[in-house]
DNA sequence: CGGACGTTTCGGCGCCGGCCGAAGTGTCCG
DNA sequence: CGGACACTTCGGCCGGCGCCGAAACGTCCG
């Protein structure tokens, strides 16, 4: 079968920890120079290189080139979804962590971002505040008046798919992906609402968003 | 970041055209033995044994001995859809196959089971069937009277998530996958509505079942 | 019991691929 | 123009892994 060698070639590219690496760094949704992720999975610059060409010509990742840098990111919502999927299914099984472990990741799990919607626990609390306001139906659909709701908060439809269940690795629990779910996020960030943690996909909930939120009437 | 590397792990077993020759077989819900997968993937026996141990070990896999045999099959609908996920995004892009690979695959872009539910061009048709019937919405989710016309058809809500939308990869649509997909396609094929081409994955519509689509009001 | 057969273990072979450092290319800026 | 810097290419090293065949193990059945 053809297409069992497609999915292992692709496997293949994220079968390596640096490349792996690279993917987990870029699903922050921003674009990282090569430098940066050689730095970050500590390899060489030269070694780097290579990954990130692989990874480019397997369409996992798009470049644009600025002077004598090379910007990488996530060649789209479509990789950041497989990758999600992979790490939901990946990821740690209720085994219970270590104490200090689980502090450095506790700020993760608190809230992050998931390429380019709120994840974590901020992403669950999102969840359920909209469900609340009847804005998604439990299967994170966008309802009719949730529609309206959204366009007043500045969301235009385009070709990208509204919603998508996103299902979270920490909480293990679906919470809202896709246009929809990325506008909200834009949104957080744009008022203040939200913020992130030093470089990381960590994200906190200011005061003022505490206030926003509760404005929305969201929790 | 320690998730990152489960994935590549993850996706190592995936990255070996043997191993996933293996999964794409097993693609079809059924459990298979280590001889049948070593024949189908044109290895040695040993060496199919020491992939599956390792697929296994994985949690792709689960085995059940049985006296001299050691079926294997994949470990649950997850896994199932992990691998969809995986094959949707290496799937054919738009590429125009020549006429024999096309006519090769025809039979399995006709219809196909995706490990439990129908998928293809017949899995295209129940969704658009049941939209019609207003038993889905267009994001696949069940409505009310869907639910009824579900348990019409001995369907029992259980814990598995009872939607979910599964993209193809020979129609680029999400179809219906869950715990009511599968269900439907059982009934499909215990009432003799659908068949399989041989041992493959194909699936056609036998004459009783174009007569029972038109009686239940599906297209 | 003994042969057939499905499966597993082991040793050995060969290749692929990740890693680095050194040298080369291209860009920026003083 | 010349140095600093980001990146790339190349050669070489090394480990890991997929493959096989031979032999051992376990089960079935006559």
């Amino acid at each position: 079968m053809v297409l069992m060698e497609a999915l292992a070639q692709v496997a293949a590219l994220l079968a390596d920890r640096t490349r792996a690496a690279f993917c987990g760094a870029l699903l922050d949704g921003r674009a990282w120079t090569a430098t940066e992720l050689a730095t970050h999975a500590r390899v060489a610059p030269s070694t780097a290189s290579e990954h990130l060409s692989r990874l480019i010509e397997g369409g996992l990742l798009v470049e644009h080139r600025q002077g004598r840098h090379r910007y990488v990111s996530l060649a789209g919502p479509h990789v950041a979804e497989l990758l999600e999927t992979m790490t939901a299914f990946a990821g740690p099984d209720p085994k219970p962590r270590g104490l200090r472990a689980a502090s450095a990741s506790e700020a993760m799990a608190r809230g992050r971002t998931c390429y380019d919607h709120l994840a974590g626990k901020l992403g669950i609390a999102l969840k359920s505040g909209l469900l609340d306001l009847g804005v998604v139906t439990s299967e994170l659909a966008i309802t009719e008046p949730g529609m309206v709701w959204l366009k007043e908060l500045g969301f235009e439809p385009s070709k990208r798919q509204v919603s998508r269940a996103c299902l979270d690795w920490t909480e293990r629990v679906p919470h809202l992906a896709g246009a929809a779910g990325a506008h909200l996020c834009d949104v957080f960030f744009e008022r203040g609402w939200t913020k992130r943690i030093g470089t990381t996909r960590a994200v906190v909930l200011t005061p003022a968003g505490e206030q926003g939120w509760r404005d929305l009437g969201l929790s």
